[in-house]
DNA sequence: AAATAAGTTTAGACTTATCTTAATTTGCAA
DNA sequence: TTGCAAATTAAGATAAGTCTAAACTTATTT
C-alpha cells in the first residue's frame, strides 16, 4: 500500500513523463516543492518497491506496475473532478485542490460505483482523458476548431499550423494547448467563429484560424 | 488544522459522552485500539488546543470547540454515508469504513454543497441524526412502531415498556437500540406487523409488541 | 585531458506524529 | 490506611518525510 506522497510521487513523474523521455530529480524536486536530495531518498524507495526503473543519475521512468499506479490516481483524481463539477456544481477550476485530496480515498469498489454514477465519462471537466479501470487512456476525439458545434466546449491540443506568425497570434489571444475553449457563435456569413477562452476572455477569430486549431470535445 | 488522528480521537470521545458524563482513558484506548499511555500522550496535546477540559485522573469531556469540532466530523461522516447509499448504491452496512476516510476531507464548501445535493438529509442510512452546518442535532422525529406505514424504515431509539419479560422477548428477536427495522406488512386482521430487522430477519410481532418500540423513521 | 558547471546522491541529522514498555502516582473503596 | 485499578510520566522506538552539507557523476568547455 502507497503512502499519499509516494502515490503523488508517483504522480509526478507520470505527468512528466510526456515524451516516455526519463524524469530528472531536479524537475521532480520542482513540481513536488522539495529538495533534489528528498527526490533521491524517495525514487530510492519506489525503486525498491518496483515502482519506477532507476539507475542513479541517469533519471526515471515508471514500471508497468508504476504506470498503473500512477494511471489509477489520475483515474480517481478526474472521476472526483467530474463529480465535483457534474454533480456539486463546482466551477472547473475550483475543483483541483479538493480531488488533490480525493483521488487518496482507497477504495477500488467505490471508485467503480463512481465511474457508472457518473456515466463512465471519458474526459474531466478539464477535458483531459480519464483511464478505464485497467488504466487504458480512452482514444480522444480530435476535430478542428472550425467544426466544433455552437455551444460546444473542447480542450485544445494542438496546432495544424506551425508557423511563427500563426502562433505568435495565438499567443496574443492567450490560446495554448491545453486551453478549454467553447463556441459561444458562429458568423453564418464567412463562418468565424465567436469563443470564449478559459472561461474568461471571449473573442472572435477566422474560421481560417479556426481550421488550423485541434481540439477535443467535452461531452 | 487537527490530524486525521486528532479527529478521531475527539470524535471517539464525543461518541463515548453519552450522558455528559466525563470519558475515562481506559475507555478511549479501548475504541480507538491503543493504549492507555498513548492517550494520555492525546489527550494533554488536545487539551492544549483546548478542544477538552482535562483534569488529570479525573477523565475529560469536550469543550465547546470540540464538540463543534466533533460535529462536523459526525456529520461529514453521515452525510458521506447518505452519499454512498442514495447515489452510489451500497448497502448500508457496506460504507463505514470509506466514510471513515471521507470524513477526513477538508473543504466547508464542499460539504455544504454535498448536503444540498443529497437534499439536506436530516439522518443516514442507519438512521443516525445529521448535524446541521452549525452543529446542532436535528430534534428526531418519534413514532410507535406500530405507526409506521408499510415499507418505512426506521431506527429502533427505545422501549415505552421496561418489564423484563418485554425487553428479553426482544432480545430473543434480536430487536435493539440503534436496530434498523422496516414494515413489510401490517395484517389488518389483528395489526401485527411483519418486520425486517438490520435487513436481515423477518419476523412477525403483535400489535401490542409495536406499540412498544419507540423508532424514529428514516425518510 | 583537465577543469568546471550542473545535476545527483549520500550521510547524517532533524521534525512530527504516534506508539510502546516500564515505572510511578493517584484516587478510591474496602 | 492499605491495596489495587486506573491513569500518568518517562524514556525511548518507529515511521514518514524532510533538510543541509559534502561528495560524487556526467556533460561541457577549454
Amino acid at each position: 500500500m502507497l503512502t499519499n506522497t509516494e502515490e503523488n510521487y508517483i504522480k509526478a513523474i507520470y505527468h512528466l513523463s510526456v515524451d516516455n523521455k526519463t524524469v530528472r530529480t531536479n524537475a521532480i524536486s520542482e513540481v513536488m516543492n522539495t529538495t533534489a536530495a528528498s527526490v533521491s531518498d524517495m525514487l530510492k524507495k519506489l525503486s525498491d518497491k518496483s515502482y519506477i526503473h532507476y539507475e542513479k543519475y541517469q533519471g526515471v521512468s515508471l514500471t508497468k506496475k508504476g504506470k498503473t499506479e500512477a494511471l489509477q490516481v489520475v483515474r480517481k483524481h478526474r472521476l472526483w473532478e467530474v463529480f465535483l463539477v457534474e454533480k456539486l456544481r463546482f466551477n472547473w477550476d475550483e475543483v483541483h485542490e479538493i480531488a488533490e485530496q480525493l483521488e487518496h480515498i482507497q477504495s477500488k469498489l467505490l471508485i467503480e460505483r463512481l465511474d457508472d454514477f457518473l456515466g463512465n465519462p471519458t474526459s474531466d471537466p478539464h477535458g483531459d482523458p480519464i483511464p478505464n479501470a485497467k488504466g487504458e487512456m480512452p482514444v480522444l476525439r480530435q476535430v478542428l476548431l472550425s467544426e466544433l458545434d455552437v455551444n460546444g466546449k473542447a480542450k485544445v491540443i494542438g496546432m495544424k499550423e506551425h508557423s511563427p506568425a500563426f502562433l505568435q497570434y495565438l499567443d496574443k489571444l492567450g490560446i495554448s494547448i491545453g486551453s478549454a475553449v467553447k463556441v459561444m457563435d458562429r458568423v453564418l456569413f464567412d463562418a468565424s467563429v465567436e469563443l470564449k477562452v478559459n472561461d474568461k476572455k471571449t473573442m472572435v477569430v477566422s474560421h481560417e484560424v479556426a481550421k488550423n486549431i485541434l481540439v477535443s470535445p467535452i461531452d
